[in-house]
RNA sequence: GUGGCUGUGGCGAAGUUGGUUAACGCACCGGAUUGUGGCUCCGGCACUCGUGGGUUCAAGUCCCAUCAGUCACCCCA
C-alpha cells in the first residue's frame, strides 16, 4: 500500500465519475452561453485582505481559510468563495465602465475551506457561480435564480425547493436590526453562546441558529417584513411576481439570512428535499449585494450572484437516481494475435483514428480469448483480428459485434468497411445540435 | 473545533474467549477449446491485516497514539 494519501476532504476524480463532471460542465457552459453570461477566471489565491473583509463575522472568513505566507512576506489565501475575487477583478480592471450593464459573469472554480468533511462537504469543492454586476433590478435577480434553477431541471432534478427572502435595503435592515436587538436583549441569558456572540456582531444571524430555533424568543421574534421600507417592499414584490411569471414555485423563508454578511435585499437558496440528500441540502444559494463594489474601491454599484456546489449537485443527482455518466465509445478494437503483429495493429489504429473512428487495441500479448474479453469491456462496435493468415496477405478480419457479420479485407478496405458498418445516414461532419434536441435528458 | 461508527489482496467480505502456511465470492491471467468473446469446468495471481508503538512465548484479534473514511453538530455550496 502507498505511503502517501490525499489530504483530508479532497478527492481524486476519474473513471465514470469524471465523465459526469464533463457532462455537467458542458451543460453549464451551454446555458451560460444562452443567457449571455461570460466566463471569468480569477486567481486561485488572492491577497488575504480580499477575503478577510473588516467586520465580517462569518466562520468562512474567520476560521476556515487556507492562509499562507508566500516567500516574500505577503499573506495570501486560497479562494474560499467566488464573489470576492470577481468583485476585486471588476474594480481593478474598471469593468464598471462597460456600456452594457449589468456585466454578466460566470465561473467554475475550486474553493478551499478548512472544515470537517461530511456528505456534500469537502475541503476542496468546486463551485459554478454567476455574478450580474452593475444594475439593481428585480428582473436581474430573477434571471439569475432562473439560470441556476434551469440547470437543475435540465439535469432532471425534481425534488427541489426554492427559498427566497429579502433582507431589505440599508434603511430597512438597520431598523430591523435594532428591533431584533431590543427583542432579544431580555432573553439573551437563556440563549446559546453562539447567539450571544451573534447578538453583538450580526443579530440577523441569530435567526439562522439551529440550537435555539424552538426558543420562545425565536418564535416571537419580529419579522423583516414589518420593517421593510416602501422601496424594499416593492422591490421584493416585483421579484416574487417575476418568479411566478416564470413558473417557479418559490417559498418565502423569513428566517433565511445566509452566512455571508454582505447580502442585502434578495437572498435565496435552492435545496434538494430528497431524503437521501444528507444534511447539506443546499445546492445553490446567493443573493444581492449593494456595498461590495464600493468596498473594493469601485463606484456605488449593486450586484447579485450565486454559488452552486458541483459535488452537492452530484449528490442530489445520485439521490434522485439520475445517472449522467457518459460512456466512452469504441468503434474499433484491434487484436494482434501475436506480439510481432503489434506494429501493424498500431498502424491500422492510426489510420482509423485519423479518420474519426475511436480506436483501441490490445498491447498485452494475451490470448485471443482475453483479447475478445477486453474488446467486450471496451464495448467495441467492430473487432479487427490480425493473425498469421491476415498478416501474410496484408489483410484484416473485421467482425461486427452487433450483427456478427465477419469479413476479411485488405488494409485499404478497412475504412470503407468501417464506414459502411458504422456511418449510416447520419452526417458525422455536422456538429451535434444540442439546442434542438433533448439529449440533456439521459435517464 | 465536538461526537458516533468504520479501516483485512483491484473490489466485496469471513476471521470464534489472541495460537502453526489469513477463508470465500467478484474481477484478472492460463488451460480444457493449437484462430473467434459474453456459459461451464480446472488451475493460477494477488506486495506492511490503515500507520506507529505497547502487552504477550505468541496479535488481524487486547491497550495507547496517530492518520484516513463515513455520518451528524457548527457552518456553508
Amino acid at each position: 500500500m502507498s505511503n502517501y494519501q490525499k489530504p483530508r476532504g479532497t478527492d481524486d476524480v476519474y473513471g465514470s465519475e469524471i465523465t459526469k463532471w464533463h457532462y455537467i460542465e458542458a451543460l453549464i457552459r451551454e446555458i451560460c452561453y444562452l443567457y449571455r453570461y461570460h466566463e471569468i477566471r480569477t486567481p486561485i489565491f488572492e491577497h488575504t485582505e480580499v477575503y478577510k473583509r473588516q467586520e465580517d463575522s462569518s466562520d468562512m472568513v474567520n476560521k476556515e481559510m487556507y492562509t499562507f505566507d508566500d516567500n516574500g512576506g505577503r499573506s495570501l489565501t486560497l479562494k474560499p468563495e467566488g464573489t470576492a475575487g470577481i468583485i476585486r477583478a471588476f474594480v481593478e480592471n474598471k469593468l464598471y465602465n462597460t456600456t452594457d450593464l449589468p456585466l454578466k459573469l460566470y465561473y467554475i472554480a475550486p474553493n478551499f475551506r478548512y472544515e470537517r468533511p461530511q456528505k456534500g462537504r469537502m475541503r476542496i469543492h468546486y463551485q459554478f457561480g454567476v455574478e450580474a454586476i452593475g444594475e439593481k433590478n428585480p428582473t436581474v435577480d430573477v434571471e439569475v435564480i432562473f439560470l441556476g434553477y434551469s440547470l437543475l431541471t435540465a439535469l432532471g432534478l425534481q425534488d427541489l425547493k426554492v427559498l427566497v427572502n429579502t433582507l431589505g435595503d440599508d434603511e430597512s435592515r438597520s431598523a430591523y436590526r435594532s428591533a431584533l436587538k431590543t427583542h432579544f436583549k431580555q432573553h439573551l441569558a437563556s440563549m446559546c453562546p453562539d447567539c450571544q456572540k451573534r447578538y453583538e456582531q450580526n443579530p440577523l444571524r441569530i435567526l439562522d441558529c439551529k440550537v435555539d430555533k424552538e426558543h420562545p424568543a425565536m418564535l416571537s421574534a419580529p419579522e423583516i417584513s414589518d420593517y421593510l421600507s416602501e422601496q424594499a417592499k416593492t422591490y421584493f414584490a416585483s421579484v416574487l411576481n417575476d418568479l411566478k411569471l416564470l413558473g417557479i414555485d418559490y417559498q418565502i423563508e423569513p428566517k433565511l439570512v445566509r452566512g455571508l454578511d454582505y447580502y442585502s435585499d434578495t437572498v435565496f437558496e435552492v435545496v434538494s428535499c430528497n431524503k437521501d440528500m444528507g444534511s447539506q441540502a443546499t445546492i445553490f444559494g446567493g443573493g444581492r449585494y449593494d456595498k461590495l463594489v464600493e468596498y473594493y474601491g469601485g463606484p456605488k454599484m449593486s450586484g447579485i450572484g450565486f454559488g452552486m456546489g458541483i459535488e452537492r449537485l452530484l449528490v442530489a443527482l445520485e439521490a434522485e437516481g439520475i445517472d449522467v455518466a457518459q460512456p466512452h465509445e469504441c468503434d474499433l478494437y484491434i487484436m494482434p494475435l501475436d506480439a510481432s503483429y503489434q506494429s501493424e495493429a498500431l498502424a491500422l489504429a492510426t489510420i482509423a483514428r485519423s479518420n474519426g473512428f475511436t480506436t483501441d487495441m490490445d498491447y498485452q500479448k494475451r490470448s485471443m480469448k482475453a483479447q475478445f474479453k477486453a474488446a467486450d469491456r471496451a464495448n467495441a462496435k467492430v473487432i479487427a483480428i490480425l493473425g498469421e493468415d491476415e498478416i501474410k496477405s496484408s489483410q484484416v478480419t473485421l467482425k461486427n459485434t452487433l450483427t456478427k457479420d465477419q469479413v476479411t479485407v485488405s488494409y485499404f478496405d478497412l475504412l470503407a468497411t468501417l464506414e459502411s458498418w458504422l456511418v449510416e445516414e447520419e452526417d458525422i461532419d455536422e456538429p451535434h445540435d444540442h439546442e434542438n434536441c433533448d439529449c440533456t435528458h439521459h435517464h
